[in-house]
RNA sequence: GCCCCCGUAGCUCAGUGGAUAGAGCGAUGGUUUCCUAAACCAUAGGUCGCAGGUUCGAUCCCUGCCGGGGGUACCA
């Protein structure tokens, strides 16, 4: 429409539009941030003014004569202010948008013109170590952005890349041998193994501020000094094929796996694949030998690696001088057997963003490497890092990271005491199983939102209370409000089919109908924004502003006991604001209770 | 040293080359004969770290500085 109308202007000579300048030009068409500026508001007459040797509101005047509207827009009459050009969506326009949405089990939502193949690698846990709050955003937001790639036509690969090979076996490997409790094993091996890790940890690194507080490593890292390079031993052992310790990986990993299955389970989050670093160990020296026939990579201080920014810059290691492999060996790895395997257009690593150099570095080096595989895009979707309260990445005072099932459990447990009293008070008499699986939706879902609402690219610092908060903009709100719709169509009793069918008969003659219909109307647009940049909290905030017009709009507007065309536009309202939402929530992973 | 990220209300954080910079929590006041008050409405609270520059317009882009964090050859 802008598009046109500025092409036009080009061609009557008013100002010369070059026409790659015209996406940018029409990008300048936004929605207003106050809707008494209207709907949509485009700027680009006070930006073009100068060049056209003219007054930006009589370039604005210009423009506005050459709009064609069709029947979607009020006409502007004039620009405002210094030459903004106000547009106002009809009401009967918008009227038509909603019931193309309630008609549509897809609520108009059109899927992408050209799907693509995208592999999604997130969570990646290392399996010896205690999963804690740290893990769950990559857990969180990749799973969303799966589900959201998803509903938008493409097809997605979701694969777990474990890290099941790496040092931390080293460390229960080394704890095994040194100081393991057999009966505790016996009796919780999940929990020793992890009790293992965390003590050699420390030994291992040996700080003295650690040390210091931990009384019986400082005691194991005085009988072993050498503890940090004998764990490295027992890794280059496991991974030299060493018959006893392979032995005790093999024993170890079902049990690993099992504690995070429990997690994932908990999260309701699961994989198309879950490929670990071991799996790819067997392609490892294929391709050392590879980057190293190719040229690509060399050999320096016994190490073998690929030197991208010449001889100052860090170079990535692929092989170390006593010829373990790196992970940096297995990212490569990986990339190829995906490229073979699964002939991705886009990989995205939902990662934390202190790696973006590895990624740098990897993504460069498999550019060059696998140049003739062609155009794969790899992203790394990064993550700011979980801190404490005192600006340091997460931990508790004794030097160990929260546990995430500890976590749930009191998210669960909140929710369970709001959802009781709320049920006394009302009176409603829920089953004690009605109210456990409620809360464990409203628990589980306050602390996957605290994470997706948060700008993934910035830290934050970790409060219990705000993960767990169940008031404003919060997933619950959100439930809520899915919950008060539900609330509405039970106790009238009204055959939902039936609204789709009838829909919205307009007009919409309260401005607080207007503005949720807006708002239901750019679900569309909220999702294309979180592809575009990989932004799930784009999406929470379009449902956080959804719920919060259907808030205002539930509090004033009558909708049962209205009647005629009002009561069918408000049902048609309800039943599009509660499939959007629940929707919207399912496609963050967030459970949706039909009650609360 | 070099590279990357961050600095926005008391706290935690959104946000944008455009109009009067927002939300949640916290604070204060109000709302329930009415579809779920986990809600709604209102008020208070800001030198968008500092200084220059580009621009019709900068909190946003550029440069410098200050402050915080992260990364930086054989951990992942």
């Amino acid at each position: 429409m802008f598009r046109r109308a500025l092409e036009r202007l080009s061609a009557d000579g008013l100002v010369t539009i070059a026409p790659e300048e015209l996406p940018a030009l029409v990008e300048q068409v936004r929605e207003t941030a106050d809707p008494k500026h209207g709907d949509y508001s485009g700027t680009m007459a006070m930006g073009l003014a100068k060049r056209a040797g003219k007054k930006p509101r009589d370039l604005a005047i210009e423009i506005i004569r050459r709009l064609d509207l069709a029947d979607l827009f009020d006409a502007p009459s004039e620009p405002v202010g210094p030459g903004f050009i106000n547009l106002r969506v009809r009401d009967e326009a918008l009227v038509r948008a909603v019931n193309t949405a309630v008609r549509d089990p897809r609520m108009g939502i059109a899927p992408v013109a050209e799907p693509e193949t995208i592999v999604l690698d997130y969570s990646s846990p290392n399996v010896a170590k205690p999963m804690h709050v740290g893990h769950i955003r990559s857990t969180v937001i990749g799973d969303a952005l799966a589900k959201i790639l998803r509903f938008r036509g493409h097809t997605t690969i979701t694969d777990n890349h474990l890290g099941d090979w790496g040092t931390q076996f080293g460390m229960i490997l080394w704890g095994w041998k040194h100081c393991r409790d057999d009966d505790a094993f016996a009796a919780d091996p999940t929990a020793e193994l992890g009790r293992l890790y965390r003590l050699v940890r420390k030994v291992a690194d040996a700080k003295p501020e650690e040390l210091a507080l931990d009384p019986k490593a400082a005691t194991l890292a005085a009988e072993h000094p050498e503890a940090g390079r004998e764990v490295l031993a027992e890794t280059a052992k496991l991974h030299e094929g060493d018959p006893q310790n392979r032995a005790l990986w093999e024993r170890f990993m079902p049990v690993c796996r099992a504690e995070i299955e429990r997690i994932y389970a908990r999260l309701n989050v699961s994989f198309d694949h879950t490929l670990g670093e071991s799996f790819y160990q067997p392609m490892l020296a294929g391709v050392v030998d590879d980057l190293l026939a190719t040229g690509i990579a060399r050999e320096s201080r016994g190490a073998i690696g690929v030197f991208l920014g010449g001889e100052e810059a860090p170079p990535l290691l692929i092989r170390k001088a006593d010829g373990a492999f790196l992970y940096a060996t297995t990212d490569l790895a990986t990339i190829r057997w995906r490229i073979e395997h699964w002939r991705p257009d886009r990989v995205l690593y939902v990662v934390d963003h202190r790696q973006s150099q590895h990624f740098e570095q990897v993504f460069a080096t498999a550019r060059r490497w696998q140049g003739d595989l062609g155009p794969v895009e790899l992203v790394h979707v990064a993550f700011g890092t979980v801190l404490g309260d005192d600006g340091k990445p997460f931990k508790t005072r004794a030097g160990d990271t929260v546990g995430l099932e500890a976590l749930l459990d009191e998210g669960v447990s909140r929710a369970l005491g709001v959802v009781t009293a709320a049920d006394v008070e009302r009176g409603t008499g829920m089953s004690s199983e009605q109210r456990q699986r409620i809360a464990e939706g409203v628990g589980i879902g306050a602390i996957k939102y605290a994470d997706l609402s948060q700008n993934r690219t910035t830290d934050y610092v970790f409060s219990f209370d705000k993960m767990l908060q169940l008031t404003g903009n919060t997933a619950a709100y959100m439930q809520y409000a899915v919950a008060r719709v539900e609330g509405i169509f039970a106790k009238g009793g009204i055959d939902r089919g039936q609204v789709r069918h009838e829909a919205a008969s307009g007009p919409l003659t309260d401005p607080r109908e207007r503005a949720l219909a807006i708002a239901l109307v750019r679900f569309g647009e909220a999702l294309e924004d979180v592809e575009a940049d990989y932004r799930p909290n784009l999406l929470t905030s379009y449902l956080f502003g959804v719920a919060g017009a259907y808030s205002t709009f539930y509090d004033a507007l009558p909708v049962l006991r209205a009647e005629g065309a009002e009561r069918a536009t408000r049902l048609a309202l309800c039943d599009l604001t509660g499939r959007s939402l629940r929707t919207g929530l399912e496609l963050l992973g967030i459970p949706v209770p039909e009650r609360m």
